[in-house]
DNA sequence: TTGTACGCGTTATCAT
DNA sequence: ATGATAACGCGTACAA
């Protein structure tokens, strides 16, 4: 187009790079290409001496497969379809890694694309994925209706996290969300703190539902009452976090601890807080959820439910290594852990 | 592999879903396969009446073009791939958002890849993305040499973000960072600080170099001499900000302000002051640079120096696109900004 | 302006 | 076990 490179005559200056296909490795090699196809997808048994010839001609010629072409021929692309809602949340960003550091290992490349916590927009997305012959799709939460995504299992393996489904081809996890909420909140309780506020995330989510849930089990267990004043549903972000507390102190219900349910939203809280010249844990001790780095470095350091987010993204890659491999899905995450940090302290009364 | 679907006997049920081709297309609308070809790509003039049949027949047919297919015949295939360095990285996230939204107005898919500030981990990114055709690269700052980054510029676009280098496909611009650090540096100046020390990112990078040379800018201008003795190098984390100031405060060389030169080094910093009972900023004032949503949430709110990084990755892919386009790729990113919170006051005594 | 025929690099089917 | 041969879906010279 704006590169004037000479109409390449006949073929095979495609490219300017050393562009070795598989026909050259198998001129090389003395066999046929569909050798060399078998020999690098163990599509069949092939003799140890051709097998030995066609390794050695693929380390001289440097010859690396075009995932193209395989993808083409109807064959794996090698690529899986990452949907994320906000790939510039810490969040994902964690899960992110954890998801192209496995797949690397297994010489997969990750796609991703974002649903920006918008139905049509994850619609899209998948249909992107789809039509560049994504071998699987991971879905970390979404909002996509749970039957459409049984529909994309349909010719596709599924991963998703944070949801719960299951199906032929439809594998999901997810974390502990309310027994890590409980941990949260029941931290609180052991340090004599009886009003406890909560900021809930969009309860249209399980998850945020789940940690919701966990507070409630929490309080249960102590024989607190809920007080609907002293919860509000805010967006996982910090800003939503700022507004929650805002929103909390206008109502006048007091409260001595605040269990946000997410770390961003905590990290809000707590300026939000500061600027009531309310201190934490000093007035009020706070509690987040994910242990986020920010989570270490906040101030005061916040005290967090652990969920390794990066160990999440390890798993759903290998869940759906395993699936494409044939084997049985599985996931292990570590269970919800509370890490107890500064910013909350025993109720003194 | 495992889906045991039937094995389609002869073709066109290679995928259970409605995968129109464009050969499908160009006989339902009565014409050849080129034509709709021509009028998908603008190739060469179509008549007007075959045109609308083929848009008819598209949106009938709920045609999609298949990239793969597209990449294989040698045409585009769409996707941009997009060298980062950690995904997980707050200050890169920003970037891929604004990457990933302006590419998808034009069609276009990124496909990220992580380089780990690693130089061969770079240069094994850089060979994905090419054997996965893509329509060009942009490289977020790396370590790749100069030479090698105009190599792949031979044979695709290319836009290189934070260093310089030019060539026929090849576009880079930067951030003014020496200017922002010059701000900065000079903010601090301005409330009375004269014993400022400074914690430098990696000093192999371009703009860890242009930082620097800004605080000395700054410095130089108010005839202030430089102390080695007040500057540490670190490397852009929190966990590395924290343990500068370690550092610099074993040398005992008073300082009464610090410039960390990105703000996950100042919010690591910030911890690091908290230790050793120095207040923030009552003790020290404390400047960042970026601009991180962190920033202005951090404790307390962290003066900084704007960058939209955002629109850094915005800039990035209009300029790809009108590369591919065959335009002039230009960028014009708004220029550094001091954002005032409460992390630095005038030095009171 | 439009259609035909071939090639892109690989996998899969069918013989041998 | 191995080799032809035909797709895969699209772009593009070349011919008409």
């Amino acid at each position: 187009m704006n590169a004037k490179q000479p109409p390449a005559k006949k073929a095979s200056l495609s490219r300017p790079d050393g562009v070795v296909t598989l026909e050259q490795v198998a001129e090389a090699a003395g066999v046929s290409p569909s050798t060399v196809s078998r020999i690098l997808n163990g599509t069949a048994a092939v003799s140890q001496a051709k097998k030995d010839a066609v390794q050695a001609a693929i380390q001289d010629l440097g010859y690396r497969p075009n995932p193209v072409a395989r993808g083409l021929a109807g064959g794996r692309t090698l690529s899986i379809g990452v949907v994320t809602q906000i790939i510039s949340s810490p969040f994902y960003g964690e899960a992110l890694l954890g998801i192209e550091r496995e797949l690397e290992r297994a010489g997969y490349v990750p796609l991703f694309v974002s649903g920006n916590w918008n139905e049509d927009d994850e619609r899209k997305a998948i249909e992107t994925l789809l039509s560049r012959r994504v071998d699987g799709v991971i879905v970390l939460a979404g909002r996509m209706p749970d039957a459409e995504l049984a529909t994309v299992a349909d010719s596709l393996p599924v991963v998703v996290v944070g949801r719960q489904l299951a199906g032929p081809q439809l594998f999901s996890f997810s974390f502990d969300n309310r027994e890590g909420a409980r941990l949260a909140t029941q931290h609180l309780i052991d340090q004599g703190h009886r009003r406890i506020a909560f900021i809930a995330g969009d309860l249209m989510h399980d998850d945020a539902v789940e940690r919701q849930n966990g507070y409630f089990d929490a309080l249960a267990g102590a024989g607190i009452a809920v007080d609907p004043n002293l919860i509000v549903q805010s967006d996982y972000t910090e800003a939503g976090g700022m507004l929650a507390v805002s929103r909390l102190l206008e109502r006048d219900a007091p409260f001595t601890a605040l269990f946000a349910s997410n770390d961003q939203m905590a990290i809000g809280a707590c300026l939000g807080l500061h600027r009531r010249n309310l201190r934490v844990p000093d007035d009020v001790s706070l509690v987040g959820f994910d242990d986020l780095i920010m989570a270490r470095y906040a101030m005061p350091p916040l005290t967090s439910v652990r969920q390794s987010v990066y160990e999440v993204g390890v798993e759903a890659a290998n869940a759906m290594l395993a699936m494409l491999s044939g084997g049985q899905p599985k996931a292990h995450l570590p269970g919800p852990e509370l890490v107890a940090r500064e910013s909350t302290r025993r109720l003194s009364r």
